[in-house]
DNA sequence: CTAGAGGCCTGCCCGC
DNA sequence: TGCGGGCAGGCCTCTA
């Protein structure tokens, strides 16, 4: 699912109805996740809501009894609900607020998570991130070195959450068209100008996606349920075997490091 | 250290 | 109409 766009679209969501507001109650209706749900989860019970912040595709709620830190995974999607409308298939999790709303938690392949974070301490899951994309840390001259270091094709490299975070699958791909560059080709040939051009369009891309409330294909949606609207900007992803918007010709798709990937063999050399 | 493969889950779509 | 296979937005873990 769900990418940094995705995740950011959430966070801007859900945040007006976060911040400021104390923590009645939380209901976990499903605790595995992709690891269970921590007991500690608990000690929010409460606590009121100071920020919520993103890193990567985590959202985190600090509070000062600790953090909650949120993982979409696949397939999962956060909205905003009133109290007392009953919970669906798959709604794991409710953050129950004393302004009558609650945040509902959805996930169907529960491979996303919800973890716990002792305050000034930095959970594993988020200890190795490398710089984020909409970051001047995210920089062609830092990808320039780091790619002359891999044996790896550009689209692993700019999907590696250690070199940068928050690029998925779609993204990965629609960044590439957008910078004119083959997915396949080796990280380490690249030029300081074709990578000039791949971090510019990445940031563009995500920055447009963003905008229209991210890309839904399936299970996404907005916190007031809406989809996003970047599914309809989509130039190359899942799209095999139609024509180039730009060029005419047949979009091919190709499996790189296990991972479907969408291209224009004219557009993309 | 890196790179590649497997696995976690449910739902949906396709072909038989 | 029913059923098995393959595939899906992420990313951790294991192997070589």
């Amino acid at each position: 699912m769900p990418e940094l766009p995705e995740v950011e679209v959430s966070r801007l969501g859900i945040s007006p109805y976060l911040v400021g507001q104390q923590i009645k109650s939380i209901t976990i209706r499903q605790a595995q996740l992709r690891w269970p749900i921590p007991k500690q989860l608990q000690r929010l019970h409460g606590a009121t809501i100071e920020r919520v912040i993103r890193r990567a595709k985590y959202l985190v709620i600090e509070t000062a009894q600790g953090n909650a830190i949120i993982h979409l995974g696949m397939s999962g999607s956060l909205r905003i609900v009133d109290l007392g409308l009953t919970p669906q298939l798959h709604d794991h999790v409710d953050l129950i607020l004393n302004n009558g709303k609650i945040l509902r938690y959805h996930d169907p392949r529960r491979f996303g998570a919800w973890l716990w974070c002792e305050k000034g301490s930095i959970h594993t899951v988020m200890a190795q991130l490398g710089p984020e994309p909409l970051s001047d840390a995210f920089n062609a001259v830092d990808m320039l070195v780091k790619a002359k270091k891999r044996v790896i094709t550009i689209k692993q490299m700019i999907m590696d959450n250690k070199i940068v975070v928050g690029v998925g699958n779609i993204y990965a791909s629609e960044s590439l068209f957008a910078a004119g560059l083959h997915p396949a080709t080796e990280a380490k040939a690249l030029t300081l100008s074709q990578w000039q051009r791949l971090v510019t369009e990445i940031k563009e891309v995500l920055h447009k996606a963003i905008a229209q409330g991210g890309t839904t294909l399936k299970d996404f949606t907005q916190v007031d349920g809406r989809p996003g609207y970047f599914a309809q900007e989509l130039q190359v992803y899942g799209r095999a075997g139609e024509q180039c918007f730009c060029c005419g010709n047949t979009i091919l798709s190709q499996v790189i490091a296990q991972r479907n990937t969408f291209f224009c063999p004219h557009c993309q050399q």
